[in-house]
DNA sequence: ACTCAATGTGATCACTGTTCACATATAATA
DNA sequence: TATTATATGTGAACAGTGATCACATTGAGT
């Protein structure tokens, strides 16, 4: 969204640049993600870019914040309704991590990759926390938690199981061809199979 | 390893620049590996490397399919030396799957980076499905196994719980600052907690 | 109206993957 | 053994990349 008479000032470049990464890369993946391309499509020199972020790994790290940010979202909207619904809640919950690594491919990608962001940087890191804190907090209450600053095993067995089929729908050889009804099908079957280890 | 007189011919240049991908890799990270990089490690012009591979991408398809192969003959020394011991055989595969990410980890962030290889490349399909058939065969044999051609709801469980963790330690928040020892123990408390889901 | 900090630009740099004509060595053949 | 053919390595180039910096343009606060 440029200003309609001056084009000079952008006045939203930060976050335009974070939606064209996200375009770039569910369009043409991570890899293609280049600043230059971010820029021409915003319609900006591409060294405008480095009034926001310091390099380009500042800027990927901005991407990853935002995609845990959204996860987060994602797990407390699930767990909501399924407390309205009386639902299963860790089934609800693990469905959307699923989900949203299924929907949002090019940010779940993002989300962890150490080698490419700055996992120390403060914003990532208060993300990262919070979404750990859902998790370490009883996988989103959903589970019987004693200590809720670490991670009981039972809690990382849930979190691991279901980052193991996101990332292996997402970058694996599981359901490759399978439509996305399938694969989420899969996962609730997994997901609930998973029942017996978390009394 | 070069010849002793004359230099001009590598002799074996091809596998000599995958343990150049793995040490760059291993040392600053998978994102810093170059071709120029590997050549210049190896002693050999840039260009050399085209006489081996078609482009860059081509060189990380065959370090990926050496991971898968690792891996496997990996798990199968394991299930070997749990069945002479009478060991748990689950236990012992699963915890070599999560000791090969947490001691070779540029193998392991490499072996199923779908954006980064060319996954229909015959080599690495085949060893993919080499790696998938010990899974569907009852993951390596310790599990009961119904379909060997497809994976169980269990037998997925149990490559989704495993993979996750061995992700979470190498590319997450789970186990930064901890010993080698530390996450093998939880890796292995982990993985005994999912027994009750596995019958 | 004027200043000044914030934001965008264009030229330029070193480095990257890639190509290609050419050089050199090994293997096959005569 | 001499000669050829094939495989392998080289050096100079190319466009594209992230990054820097002096400069241009703007809008907010005085």
């Amino acid at each position: 969204m440029r200003k309609k008479k001056n084009d000079y000032h952008h006045g939203n470049l930060a976050e335009s640049l974070l939606d064209a990464v996200d375009e770039i890369a569910t369009r043409f993946g991570l890899e293609a993600v280049t600043l230059r391309a971010c820029a021409k499509r915003v319609g900006v020199s591409p060294s405008s870019a480095f009034r926001h972020y310091a390099d380009k790994r500042s800027l990927f790290t901005a991407f990853a914040t935002k995609a845990l940010l959204q996860l987060t979202d994602a797990m407390s909207a699930a767990s909501a309704r399924a407390e309205k619904n009386a639902a299963d809640p860790f089934q609800a919950v693990g469905l959307a991590y699923i989900e949203f690594a299924i929907d949002k491919p090019a940010f779940f990608r993002a989300m962890w990759r150490e080698e490419a962001i700055y996992s120390n940087d403060d914003n990532y890191q208060e993300a990262a926390n919070a979404l750990s804190k859902h998790l370490t907090g009883g996988f989103a209450a959903t589970l019987k938690d004693n200590d809720p600053d670490s991670f009981s095993t039972q809690e990382l067995l849930a979190w691991s199981a279901v980052h193991g089929l996101a990332n292996l729908l997402v970058d694996g050889p599981i359901g490759n061809g399978d439509s996305r009804k399938k694969k989420l099908a899969r996962a609730e079957e997994m997901i609930a199979s998973l029942a017996p280890a978390l009394q």
